[in-house]
Parts: C-alpha cells; sequence; structure tokens
DNA sequence: CGTATGCTCAAACGATCGTTTGAATCGTAC
DNA sequence: GTACGATTCAAACGATCGTTTGAGCATACG
C-alpha cells in the first residue's frame, strides 16, 4: 500500500524514502522522527545512528535526489550544440529533468519538499543549496543571457526569478500536472513539458 | 528600533503585529507563543485569552490583511470599464493592491506569510482561504476567459496557476523587489508594478 | 570457540511546546 | 468606597520533541 515503505530495503534506504514523503506532507519541523521512524519500521536511534541528527537527515534527502537531477540538467545542456542552441531547448534541459523526476510518485513528492525549503527562506539550507548546485544555476543563467541580449543583468535575473517561482509552483502543484485517463504517461509528459516551456519562454523573452 | 513594537497600542494588537513577523520569519510552528509574546511584551497567557488558540491566531493573522487586500483587488477591478478593460488593467487591479500591502514593511512580512501557507499544503488553511476570498479570484478569473477567449479552460487554469506561483514566489523573495536609493519610492513601485504585469500578460497570452 | 564489528533496541534525558489555572490587578459605574 | 467585569500575571500541566545511552543481537574473521 502506500503508506508502507519496502521491507526488504535497508534500514538507510527506509528512512530516506519516509523522510521524503513525510517532509512533503507536514514539513521538516511538522515531521517528528517519532512518526517518520514508526512510519518506516525502524527504531528511533536508528536515524542519529546512520544520519547523526535530523538536520544531516534533511541535507541527504536532499542531496539523494538534486544529485542526479542536476546532473541530467547539465549533460542536457551540454547536449546541445555549443552557441547554437534556442531557448526552447534550454528551457527543455532545465525543465524536462524535473519533470521526469516529479513523474514517478516518491520523486513528486520530493518537489513539495524543494517547494517547501523555498518558501522557509532557511539560511543553513539556502546555503547548502547554493554551495553544491549553484554552479547548475549559472551556466544556466549565461545561457539565457546570450539567448535574451536585450535584456539588461537586472531584467533577466528578475525574470529568471519570476520563472523559477512559477515552475517551483506548478510542479508541487496538487492536481494541475496530474494526467488524464486517456492519454499515455509519455504523452501526457510533453504535453505538461510543452505548457512550461512555453510560459517560461513567453516570460523571459517578451519586449 | 525594527524588532520592537510601539508598546501603546493594546495588547491585542501588539500580538497580532508580532505574530504575523515571526511567522513570516520562523513558519507557523517554528514560531512558539513564548518566543512571541516575549518579543510582544505580553504574557504568554494573554494569546489564549484574546484568540482562543495559536490556530485562531494565525487565521486572525491572515484576515486582517486579507480583508483589505481583497477588497482594494475587487474595487479595483469594478472601478474599470465593465466588459471593456485591457488584459494590463484587470492584471493592475490584482498585482497592484499587493504591491502596496508589501510595500511598508510590516506588509511585507505577511507576504512571506501567505508565500509559506501555499507552500505548506495545509488543508485547514487552504479551506479557510477559499471559504472567505475564494469569490476574489473567481472573479478574476472570469475577466481572464473574458480575454483571453482563445485558450480553453484547462489551458486558462494552467496559465493564472503559474501567474499565482511566479507572484506569490517573487512578492515574498528577498531583495529583488527592493528599491535601489537613486529612484522614489513611488517610481519604484511603478516600476515593479510594470514588471510583475508585463511579465504576467506575456505569460497569460501567448499564442 | 572467542571476539570484534556493525547494527538494533527499549529506555531515559533535558528541553520546549500549547494550554490551563487561580490569584492579583486594573478600570469603571454605582 | 465598593463591587464587578475585564485583563494580566506567575506557575504549573501533560505531551512531545531531538538526542543519548548502554545493553543485546547478529554476522564475519582469527
Amino acid at each position: 500500500m502506500s503508506t508502507s515503505v519496502n521491507s526488504t530495503s535497508s534500514t538507510r534506504d527506509r528512512i530516506l524514502g519516509t523522510a521524503e514523503k513525510m517532509f512533503a506532507q507536514r514539513g521538516f519541523d511538522g515531521a517528528s522522527l517519532r512518526q517518520l521512524t514508526a512510519a518506516a519500521g525502524v527504531n528511533l536511534a536508528a536515524v542519529n545512528y546512520h544520519f547523526g541528527s535530523k538536520d544531516k537527515l534533511v541535507e541527504e534527502v536532499f542531496r539523494r535526489r538534486l544529485d542526479a537531477l542536476n546532473a541530467n540538467r547539465l549533460a542536457a545542456l551540454h547536449k546541445l550544440a555549443g552557441g547554437e542552441a534556442t531557448l526552447e531547448q534550454v528551457l527543455a534541459a532545465y525543465i524536462r529533468p524535473a519533470l521526469e523526476l516529479s513523474h514517478d510518485g516518491s520523486g513528486a513528492l520530493f518537489m513539495r519538499v524543494m517547494a517547501r525549503a523555498f518558501a522557509e527562506h532557511d539560511d543553513t539550507l539556502r546555503r547548502f543549496l547554493s554551495e553544491n548546485y549553484g554552479h547548475v544555476m549559472r551556466q544556466f543563467t549565461s545561457e539565457f543571457a546570450r539567448l535574451l541580449p536585450h535584456l539588461d543583468k537586472p531584467e533577466l535575473y528578475w525574470r529568471i526569478d519570476l520563472v523559477t517561482g512559477a515552475l517551483t509552483h506548478a510542479m508541487s502543484g496538487f492536481g494541475m500536472i496530474q494526467r488524464k485517463g486517456d492519454v499515455s504517461e509519455q504523452a501526457h509528459l510533453e504535453q505538461t513539458e510543452q505548457h512550461l516551456i512555453r510560459f517560461a519562454a513567453a516570460g523571459l523573452s517578451h519586449p
């Protein structure tokens, strides 16, 4: 069922999976280690044994997903013809990996966790994200600057910030992204991708 | 100074003002009633005496700001020439009151509180917002539908959702909206308004 | 067989939480 | 001045939090 966790996986992995789910549902403070370990079917002390503290567990939840997500984004960006990629292609390189992640159930929960982290404005977490994944955002930003030469720096940052807000909001949302019964997973994924890319392109490049 | 609260105001008002500030900084769970009442200079029991519970206090923090904000939005919408307003005008009616609110210090903190509430996906709070202020969003949505007849319903909702995310993100953000030293308050307000309106208009109406 | 190592467990630690209580204090009308 | 409702106060309540402890169990290696 949906609330249980595969009992064949390791204690460490069961904690990580359950933590992602409960952080998405109740927030970092709202999800207690007692609820979390009970739902995961492990002992309370196992969190501090395997991760050191609750804060380190939060970091590890992020690291596990973001390592893969940002690697996929960079790979997609570098696969584009250098210096000749279109705005839509660069946006696809940024958006597609996140959509694929939010496509399966557990990944979608992670996008909620990300949205929470954005809203919390927690300095420790922001520094962690900036230090570990800031270079990805920097590469995409320089691509946007190349593709939108009519925008000065403040204007470009403004628009990127607004687009980031829209995407975060959308991918953490309830049902907007959910697929109707009569389209295939693959078709729905591509429809959603086109929605987001066209919206982002319009917001970034309007005169 | 910035952390104190006007000691001439009533106990009830000092609690409300301090609650808004601390909810924005540390979240609803993160801000304890002991920290809150200490910062407000009132007794711990005063919260339960004046508001009944912490949850009721949260509701009151929202109600105080949203009553005024949504009344201003509706007033601005109804002031427009019925059936002939442009997309930019309708967007201004929606965005301008929020910008004016986030313009003074305490109102800006409230926008952070709103962004937190969005991210938390708390059902109780969502129902409260929908029941008390849903009619405002419905009126704006029908105006958008009139102005964007080439969009079917799902497409329109998609775009409104994305715009909402962008605006919430932007108005709760750190410094993007902060004014530079060499422009007047009024000029900065209008510049920011134009940024947001043009972005939203482009995202809503692109082909 | 003995023992070292990695892991799990129940139990407890001190701290902090939202809420309640009952007495003390204030302001006002009689 | 006195009585009374409204408000403030210090103190305590039970619950829950993250973390730590030390014993117990398993598996692998000599």
